[in-house]
RNA sequence: GCCCGGGUGGUGGAAUGGUAGACACUGGGGACUUAAAAUCCCUUGGCCGCAAGGCCGUGCGGGUUCGAGUCCCGCCCCGGGCACCA
């Protein structure tokens, strides 16, 4: 091998020690009155920093930002394009329990391997912003936000029953249990979950429904991603319907969507949970129906997750007063009603609802059609539900009226008679936001007794800091039997620092491993200063109480829970704009230039959660005056999933794990780079296939280097100062226009196949235009970096590429004196005719219909119609 | 079941309603070489044909159009999401 030949090992590290130490790539913030350059922001999902190093997932849509980023650095923008670690969370956790090894050391270390990846890659990030979500410069923001969502009273704590993972030793959001044929399991590593009842935090997303479903309107965002999160949110309007129980003094309140169906409840179900369910119950039938709620809370760990059941239930023997007829109907338990949507209680109407047709069936009770189904024959029984539209029967003063019109009418009606009013719900369920784990974030809180609580809001705002961040509700729970209220950590105190343990082990009982850490847990707080000090000294081996400070003084409990992952991913994007700030989240001034991120990629399998959670938080900190901007980000791009060779997605277990170091000794990181992006369009899932990087392989060694360079290195031969030839030209200034186009829409499959072919041209030429040659360089810069960037300097220019101004297409080059037309008849292709650009109609026409293959077609037949599409087509149609 | 996305050569994939298969990979043939690698040239959707050429072809069946991979209707299959949300 001669040393001009192309050796990516040897040139890659240069340019990556290059990038770094120039800055190339920092996009900094504006000078004080300096009128800054137009911004670019372009994100990336920050990865978790796993012991296992880069995946060949990570560079696909890395790679893409990096490109884009390049091209608007050339373009003339300001760029940000920055990188950090979402570094809290299990595996670290898990990795810390077995080896013992405090997970800051650990997650350190695995940042350290990312980075060095990242760079290999020629990845290039403005590391004076990077950010690192376990950092407490960092998560002292995190609890900051926390702090302002408890004072706004968004965040409360409950006991619910929640999914314990024995295995992981924690809860998990509903979000993270998956519905298996074996049942519920944990997202992350697919543990069996049970329900079980424990105090969580809770953060109130739901006061945020509308306001996140109406922002999704103005997003730049996959119509099905969208789609997504207004499913998962899941607003449905209906009313709210009070029933009379029969022969009792209480009300069963129904939410229903179809209130124009009221007629047709033939009967009524309350869940198993349901409060009145006890009430309802005769006590004829009080033995079956604990039974069966009992039944009911235990199978709701499994069967009642489970697909395709049958539908069960039991009569309580209690019956309801339906109040638009006085109609008398019984009440049923059945767990097929949810306790966590609407009231827990239904009005069925089986005639009308395909779930309570089923239950009817089972059980024989009553089906009453009130709306007309015109495709049905009346005579005949029914064999599903009727859920679409028509007139009313058997509904009173409601008979003839359509659906919309029925709806309206009833619901006025029963608000008038005030049984029932318009309601709104939504399948979004508050967020559950405590997790009994330790590598997270400690929540900035503290436990009174509710005397000492008094105390403290007895004081006046400017006489303590604690009193400033009390919700107008108090937080209050039962801890270990007594009651507590909750209140904040002073702000100027944060970041509340994680102590130190002598174990991550979870406890196995629901308690968080900080619940170890007594002397940290327990303070004496000062409720005037907010000052703590130790209520619990360890020694020898004893806990000792240490006397009350003084009058001042109470006794408080840390709480113990840490945040879920989600948390210090929720604003992440915004600390990039001011990493260093010691005194605020952000600086106005300067988010007021960043905005938000222009383009944000990641993949979909974040559609709903990251993307909702960091949306109601962007929502929140703009509704109470932090931020200026509404959405976090307004164009989104889901970057696709990369599957081993054998066409199935990429598992250590199937062996078919694709290693980008692996890719670069054999091909360097260029060949990786345009590789991953020749595969197919960034959004598709696509198969790996290592033999196919041959013909980049080729593409950069052979048209690129070889044809730009000659034995020695030096610029080849071929290069000079006369104009390209017309051909030449043209393939250039159609790739700058194409590779534009293309680069902006993250089309870069196309880009590169346009490269190739304007290679192909060059390698053809006899000669090539230095400037062409500089041209086609830049546009290849921004996926292959190195190779571009050491060809440049050979040919004299001063690095970095990057700082050469994009190239512009000139249109007068595109244009060819002939253009080629096909010629059709009847729509079938017959032949091509080759004419002067400005040829006239009538001229092609005939000078079409003479052409060899196309006249024999014409002979004994008549020409009923000529279409010309000039620069396109002719098509003749004969008779 | 409901909501999305997608079915194009041996493979990955291109195609504003206007030449289907760009650009690559693989395969076949050839050149260079003692040989191999590398490189270069030709070829590579199927069928018929010595050839010229013809016919068929974008999951299936219909339709709109001078013209459909692309638009419309009805199916089939694959992938993703949701799943008793009243």
């Amino acid at each position: 091998m001669k040393t001009a030949d192309y050796q990516p090992a040897s040139i890659e590290p240069k340019w990556q020690a290059f990038w770094a130490d120039d800055k190339t790539f920092a996009g900094p913030n504006p000078a004080p009155n300096a009128k800054p350059a137009p911004k670019y922001y372009v994100l990336d999902m920050f990865p978790y920093p796993s012991g296992a190093g880069l995946h060949i997932g990570h560079p696909e849509g890395y790679t893409a930002t990096d490109a884009l980023k390049r091209m608007k650095k050339s373009q003339g923008f300001n760029v940000l394009h920055p990188m950090g670690w979402d570094a809290f969370g299990l595996p670290t956790e898990q990795y810390a329990i077995k080896t013992g090894r405090p997970p800051a050391e650990v997650t350190e270390e695995n940042i350290a391997n990312f980075k060095k990846q990242l760079a290999q890659i020629g990845l290039t990030y403005d590391s004076d912003r990077e950010v690192n979500t376990t950092d407490p410069a960092y998560y002292k923001w995190t609890q900051w936000i926390f702090v302002q969502l408890f004072k706004h009273g968004l965040a409360y704590v409950e006991e619910k029953p929640v999914w314990y993972c024995p295995e992981l030793g924690t809860v998990l959001a509903n979000e993270e249990v998956l519905n298996t044929p074996e049942g519920p399991r944990s997202e992350r590593g697919s543990f069996p979950v049970e329900k079980r009842p424990l105090r969580q935090w809770v953060l109130r997303i739901t006061a945020y429904a509308d306001k996140l479903i109406a922002g999704l309107k103005d997003l730049d965002w996959p119509d099905s991603t969208k789609r997504l999160q207004e499913n998962w949110i899941g607003r449905s309007t209906g009313a709210e319907v009070d029933f009379q129980l029969d022969g009792l003094d209480e009300k069963l309140r129904v939410f229903t969507t179809r209130p124009d169906t009221l007629y047709g409840a033939t009967y009524m179900v309350v869940s198993p949970e349901h409060p009145l369910l006890s009430k309802i119950t005769i006590d004829d039938r009080r033995a079956e129906v604990e039974a069966y709620a009992e039944q009911a809370k235990r199978k709701s760990d499994l069967e009642r997750a489970e697909l395709a059941k049958e539908k069960t239930g039991v009569f309580t023997g209690g019956y309801a007063i339906n109040p638009v007829n006085g109609a008398k109907i019984p009440v049923w338990v059945a767990d097929y009603v949810l306790i966590t949507y609407g009231t827990g209680a239904i009005m069925a109407v089986p005639a009308h609802d395909e779930r309570d047709f089923e239950f009817a069936k089972t059980f024989g009770l009553e089906i009453l059609p009130v709306i007309a189904n015109e495709n049905a024959n009346p005579d005949e029984e029914l064999t599903e539900a009727y859920t679409g539209d028509g007139a009313l029967i058997n509904s009173g003063d409601l008979n003839g009226l359509n659906v919309a019109d029925a709806k309206a009418k009833i619901t006025a009606e029963l608000a008038a008679k005030k049984v029932g009013k318009e309601a709104v719900n939504y399948k979004l369920r508050d967020w559950l936001f405590s997790r009994q784990r330790y590598w997270g974030e400690p929540f900035p809180i503290m436990w009174l007794s509710p005397a000492d609580y008094k105390r403290l809001m007895a004081l006046d705002k400017d006489e303590s800091e604690l009193n400033n961040t009390l919700p107008i509700d108090p937080v209050t729970s039962i801890i270990n039997g007594e009651a507590r209220c909750a209140i904040t950590v002073p702000t100027q105190d944060l970041p509340l620092t994680l102590p130190q343990v002598d174990s991550y082990q979870p406890t196995g009982t629901g308690e968080s491993p900080l619940a170890k850490a007594v002397e940290w847990v327990n303070v004496w707080l000062n409720l005037k200063t907010g000052e703590t000090r130790p209520r619990v000294i360890q020694q020898d081996g004893d806990e000792q109480l240490t006397e009350r400070p003084g009058t001042d003084w109470a006794a408080a409990t840390r709480e113990t829970n840490t945040m879920p992952q989600w948390a210090g991913s929720c604003w992440y994007y915004l600390r990039y704009m001011d990493p260093k700030n010691p005194d605020f989240i952000i600086d106005p001034k300067i988010e007021e230039y960043w905005q938000a991120p222009d383009l944000y990629v990641g993949g979909a399998e974040h559609a709903v959660l990251h993307l909702l959670y960091a949306r109601f938080w962007h929502l929140f900190l703009h509704d109470i005056g932090v931020l200026k901007t509404k959405e976090p980000f307004k164009k989104l791009f889901h970057q696709g999933i990369i599957l081993g060779e054998d066409g199935e997605k990429m598992s250590k277990s199937r062996g078919n794990v694709v290693n980008p170091e692996f890719i670069i000794k054999d091909h360097g990181a260029d060949a990786m780079r345009l590789y991953l992006m020749f595969l197919g369009p960034l959004e598709a899932m696509k198969p790996w296939n290592t033999d196919g990087i041959q013909g980049i392989n080729r593409f950069l060694r052979n048209k690129v280097w070889r044809e730009l360079l000659d034995d020695n290195g030096q610029p080849a031969t071929k290069l000079c100062d006369t104009e390209d030839d017309a051909d030449t030209a043209r393939a250039l200034h159609e790739t700058i226009k194409k590779v534009t186009a293309d680069y902006e829409r993250l089309s870069f499959n196309t880009a590169i196949s346009q490269m190739m072919i304007c290679a192909n041209q060059f390698a053809k030429a006899k000669t090539l235009n230095f400037a062409s040659a500089k041209a086609f360089l830049q546009l290849l810069a921004p996926l292959a970096p190195h190779i571009t960037e050491e060809i440049w300097e050979r040919l004299g220019e001063a690095p970095s590429i990057a700082n050469a101004p994009w190239p512009k297409h000139d249109e007068s080059k595109l244009v060819k004196d002939t253009v080629k037309l096909m010629v059709q008849i009847n729509g079938k292709l017959r032949g091509e005719l080759e004419v002067a650009k400005d040829t006239a109609q009538p001229d092609i026409l005939t000078a079409a219909k003479a052409l060899d293959k196309v006249a024999p077609q014409l002979e004994g037949k008549t020409i009923v119609k000529e279409i010309y599409v000039p620069g396109r087509i002719v098509n003749l149609v004969v008779k």
